[in-house]
RNA sequence: GCCGCGUUGGUCAAGGGGUUAAGACGCCUCCCUUUCACGGAGGAAUCACGGGUUCGAAUCCCGUACGUGGUACCA
């Protein structure tokens, strides 16, 4: 049997770190084992609708480069892959469960639940569960009689269905990270499975889907675990049991003080989502990785190795590594904070390594941006080869770059004018007369010259590259600065010089 | 509170009865470089705690602590 996996966001605002990583890690697993991707839609509350959400999650995977096979924009045979569009199939399962007495009507107002739960509260219990215990004092078919059920229901009386936990059973399943955990089913509340509007909760949809969808392994988040118990027994009661998926819940994303949250990303100055998100009830803006500089292609890979390793001190990998090695079994059991120090590593990894023109093409708008004309494309990739390891986020390339084609706008007067004498200021202005009088202005014949003319005047040459630098790049950085020189050009270099000579 | 999951340097982590307890990020020192980086060589820093089991425990078992998640007609 073919291997399909499945990711299933709800499309309620920005694409997180950790839902990157789930996706990465269904990817991988499926396309290690030639199998199939499904992204599945799960809509079906529809009081969280965001307009935009769901086209803004294609937009995040597709810049990852973690195309489903099938989805509500990629089609496929198992359709629709919207649970808001698949409304219709939950309720008979539901009510399948019911007619087993598996599953019960529950006709209680939501003040109803209000008051049980503030009843029942105690210093000890602080959150009441509807649960084998509490339901046999609510409004439900287990405690009406049919007549009065029925009679609710001819008069389309707002009612939910729960499903109806075991007393006293334990319910367990291998975890293919965890190994084996259990569940005693008396503790485990009477989860609803349709809500009153029609729409089936999370519990439901997933089991239903999966088992429509031939889902044969199914990873999530950790968070998921404690729910786990209701997933398996709907299985079991649907007579499904044969072809439940494989179960693997993984480990948490941290962030520096826990739970990694949007406000960690503002606080701590990275990104969490992958993409920038703008809720649009607030109008708060939350940083992308995309947006931040990041490649997909770091993105990836530092978001794999969170949590998962090969065994092997190897840490660099391309998608097509990865998927020729990952592994879900080595993915670690145990929850890991995100460092983003260590982030901006693989990124600066990634530019070191990716082809000068793949990057030329993902740097290109930054300088637009700032208004600097990098058509000369040969210059431009000449630039890039040049200062790339200097570069760990994608905008440090116009900084780093940047004068290559457009003068410095203010020079770092500081790192000159303590060690400036008029001395040197001699040697200059007699340097640029001789610049002026160069024919072939290459790397060597422009060094030449400097280093000659030093050593007539008796001046170290390293203390005269420096004020160089900086009437050229405006700063202490950079590559060398003869081949700046040579690369900006006689005209423009003799130009820089001047203006740098009359501040200094 | 209850339930689940987890706990190897600051962070990511390998190792799953006998190791000098790998490696990476970050930090520090030095070399290269009269800029900033890259690169190279070093360094500081770890098995949460307490009990067992065992000739021997980071590794197995039990407790405790701590962290984290769940405890919704949210996913």
């Amino acid at each position: 049997m073919s291997v399909r996996v499945r990711f299933a966001p709800s499309p309620t605002g920005g694409l997180h770190l950790g839902g990157v990583r789930t996706v990465l890690y269904n990817y991988l697993f499926a396309k290690h084992h030639g199998g199939e991707f499904v992204l599945r839609i799960e809509d079906t509350d529809q009081s969280r609708f965001v307009p935009g959400a769901e086209e803004y999650i294609f937009n995040c995977l597709k810049w990852c480069g973690l195309e489903p096979d099938e989805s509500p924009v990629h089609n496929g045979p198992y359709g629709p892959y919207r649970q808001s569009e698949r409304k219709e199939l939950y309720r008979s399962y539901a009510e399948t469960l019911v007619t087993r007495g598996f599953a019960y009507y529950a006709f209680d107002t939501k003040e109803e639940l209000e008051k049980m739960r503030e009843e029942l509260k105690t210093e000890e219990n602080p959150s009441p569960q509807y649960d084998h215990r509490s339901r046999k004092n609510m409004r439900n078919s287990l405690n009406l009689t049919d007549n009065e059920v029925k009679e609710l229901l001819e008069k389309n009386t707002p009612h939910v269905i729960r499903i109806k936990m075991s007393e006293n059973d334990v319910v367990s399943f291998t975890d293919m990270i965890r190994g084996e955990i259990s569940f005693q089913t008396g503790l485990v509340d009477d989860k609803v499975l349709l809500k009153a509007d029609g729409m089936p909760t999370y519990h439901l949809a997933v089991v239903v889907d999966d088992y429509l969808m031939k889902i044969t392994h199914a990873f999530r988040g950790e968070e998921w675990l404690p729910s786990a118990p209701v997933h398996l027994l709907l299985w079991k009661y649907l007579g499904w049991e044969a072809s439940m998926p494989q179960w693997a819940h993984l480990p948490l994303i941290l962030g520096p003080s826990g739970k990694l949250s949007k406000r960690d990303g503002a606080k701590y100055g990275f990104p969490v989502f992958a993409m920038n998100w703008t809720d649009l009830k607030t109008n708060e803006l939350t940083e992308g990785f995309f947006e931040k500089g990041f490649l997909p292609e770091a993105f990836i890979n530092l978001l794999a190795v969170l949590g998962w390793n090969d065994g092997t001190e190897k840490e660099l990998y391309s998608m097509d590594e990865l998927i020729a090695s990952f592994d879900i079994k080595r993915v670690h059991s145990a929850g890991a904070k995100f460092d983003y120090e260590k982030a901006k590593w693989f990124n600066h990894e990634w530019i070191k390594r990716l082809p000068v023109a793949d990057l030329r093409l993902q740097i290109e708008s930054y300088f637009s941006a700032s208004g600097i004309d990098v058509s000369d494309t040969a210059k431009f990739e000449q630039v890039i080869e040049l200062v790339k390891d200097r570069c760990s986020l994608l905008p440090d390339f116009v900084q780093q770059g940047g004068f290559f084609f457009k003068a410095p706008v203010t020079l770092e007067l500081d790192a000159v004018k303590p060690k400036w004498s008029e001395e040197k200021k001699q040697f200059f202005v007699e340097y640029v007369d001789v610049l002026k009088t160069i024919s072939s202005w290459e790397l060597m014949t422009v060094e030449n010259a400097f280093k000659e003319m030093a050593a007539a005047k008796a001046i170290k040459p390293g203390e005269l590259q420096l004020p160089m630098r900086v009437m050229l790049v405006g700063g202490k950085f950079g590559p060398a600065v003869f081949q700046i020189a040579e690369i900006i050009g006689k005209e423009e270099t003799v130009k820089r010089m001047e203006y740098a000579l009359s501040l200094f």
